[in-house]
DNA sequence: GGGAGGTACCACTAAAGGTT
DNA sequence: AACCTTTAGTGGTACCTCCC
C-alpha cells in the first residue's frame, strides 16, 4: 500500500495527508462521510479492495472510524459505514474549530471538511493553511461555529437533494437501456429455441415416417427440451408480475433434496472436513443451499463443525459407521 | 525484489418464492 | 403452513500483474 501518511505537526495540529490512492480515498472519505465501503470505493475512483485496504489503515492510524451496518428495518444486513477522523486542534484555548476528533457524529463532526465547496470559512481557512496556524491563529467564536454549521446543514441538504434527483434520472435512464436490451435478447433467444424446436420436430417426424424407432426417441427428447427452451427463452419477456407459470424469480426448478447429497459426500470421506463452497461446486448446487444444509445437519447430528472461519463440516462420528 | 493495485473467488446471511 | 432452494448483497482474502 502505497500510504505515505504525512502529519504535519504545528504546535498541536496535526493534518493527515496520504498520498497517491490513499490520498484519493481519504478524499472520497471526506466528501461522503458515513458512507460504505463500495460508495467510498466509486467515490475514490479504487476497487472495493484497495478501498478497504486504505480505510483499514486509516483506522489503525486512527484517521477513520469503523460503525458496524446492523440491520435494516426488514432485516437486510446492512453495510458498515466509515468516517473521517479529523483531528487539528490548534491549541487548548476556549475557541472551537468546525472539526472535531470525536468520531461518534461524523456527519456533524467532519463538516467544514468534507465538502469541498462549502462556502469560505475561517474553519477552512485554518485547516487548508495549517502552517498560519502559528502565527495568525483565526479563532472562531462559539456563536460564529454555530452559524456556520446552520449555513453548511442547508447547503448540505440543497446538494443531497439535487444528487438525489441526478442519480434517479440516471437510473431510469439506465433501466430504461437495459429493458431494451433484454428484450431484444429475449426475441434472439425465442427465435433460435424455436427453430431448434421447429427441427426436433421436423427430424422425429420424419424418424416416425421411416419406422426409425432410434431417431424417434431420440427426437422426442429434443422435442421436450426444445419445449423447454422455448419457454424459458420467452420467459423472460413475461411482465414479472403477471407470469403465468412462475414467479417474478423465474425458472425455478422443483426443489431437489440437497441434504441426503450433503451426507453421502461427508461420509463418502469420513476423515476429511469441507466448507459449504467446497461441497456446493462438487454437488453443482449453490453454496447457500449447502451452508444452510450443513447447518441443519450439524443441529440434528448428522454432521459436526469442525473448524470455524471458514466455517468446515465432516460427517459425524455415528454417520461414519 | 518488493510494494501497490486489481481481479477473481470465497464465506456468509436473509429475503423471495416454489413445492409439498 | 412448512420446508427447501435460489438469489442477491455484503465484506474479506489470495493471487497475479505492473511499476519503481
Amino acid at each position: 500500500m502505497a500510504m505515505k501518511m504525512t502529519s504535519e505537526t504545528s504546535g498541536a495540529s496535526v493534518e493527515f495527508h496520504p498520498e497517491g490512492t490513499a490520498g484519493k480515498v481519504w478524499t472520497a472519505l471526506k466528501a461522503t462521510p458515513s458512507a460504505s465501503i463500495a460508495a467510498i470505493a466509486e467515490a475514490a475512483c479504487v476497487s472495493r479492495p484497495t478501498a478497504t485496504k486504505a480505510l483499514t489503515a486509516f483506522a489503525e492510524a486512527g484517521h477513520a472510524v469503523r460503525t458496524p451496518g446492523g440491520r435494516s428495518e426488514d432485516g437486510r444486513a446492512l453495510p458498515d459505514t466509515w468516517a473521517p477522523i479529523i483531528a487539528h486542534a490548534k491549541s487548548q484555548n476556549d475557541t472551537v474549530t468546525t472539526t472535531t476528533d470525536t468520531p461518534t457524529t461524523p456527519d456533524e463532526s467532519t463538516v467544514a471538511s468534507a465538502v469541498p465547496d462549502a462556502p469560505e470559512s475561517a474553519a477552512q481557512e485554518a485547516q487548508a493553511t495549517p502552517d498560519r496556524t502559528n502565527a495568525q491563529t483565526p479563532t472562531i467564536s462559539l456563536q460564529e461555529a454555530m452559524r456556520i454549521l446552520e449555513q453548511e446543514a442547508d447547503r448540505r441538504a440543497l446538494a443531497e437533494a439535487q444528487l438525489a434527483q441526478a442519480q434517479a434520472e440516471e437510473e431510469a435512464r439506465r433501466q430504461q437501456a437495459a429493458e431494451a436490451l433484454a428484450k431484444a435478447r429475449t426475441v434472439e433467444d425465442t427465435r433460435r429455441a424455436l427453430t431448434d424446436l421447429l427441427n426436433a420436430v421436423t427430424t422425429t417426424y420424419a424418424a416416425l415416417l421411416s419406422d426409425d424407432e432410434t431417431a424417434f426417441t431420440k427426437g422426442l427428447e429434443a422435442i421436450y427440451t426444445g419445449t423447454a427452451d422455448v419457454r424459458k427463452a420467452a420467459r423472460t419477456s413475461q411482465p414479472k408480475t403477471t407470469s403465468t407459470w412462475g414467479s417474478s424469480r423465474g425458472d425455478r426448478s422443483a426443489p431437489r433434496p440437497l441434504r441426503p447429497d450433503v451426507v453421502a459426500h461427508l461420509t463418502k470421506h469420513p476423515d476429511l472436513a469441507f466448507t459449504a463452497n467446497e461441497i456446493a461446486k462438487v454437488l453443482g448446487r449453490s453454496s447457500g443451499a449447502v451452508a444452510n444444509a450443513l447447518d441443519t445437519l450439524a443441529r440434528t447430528g448428522e454432521a459436526e463443525l469442525v473448524s470455524e472461519g471458514p466455517n468446515r463440516f465432516r460427517a459425524a462420528r455415528s454417520q461414519e459407521a
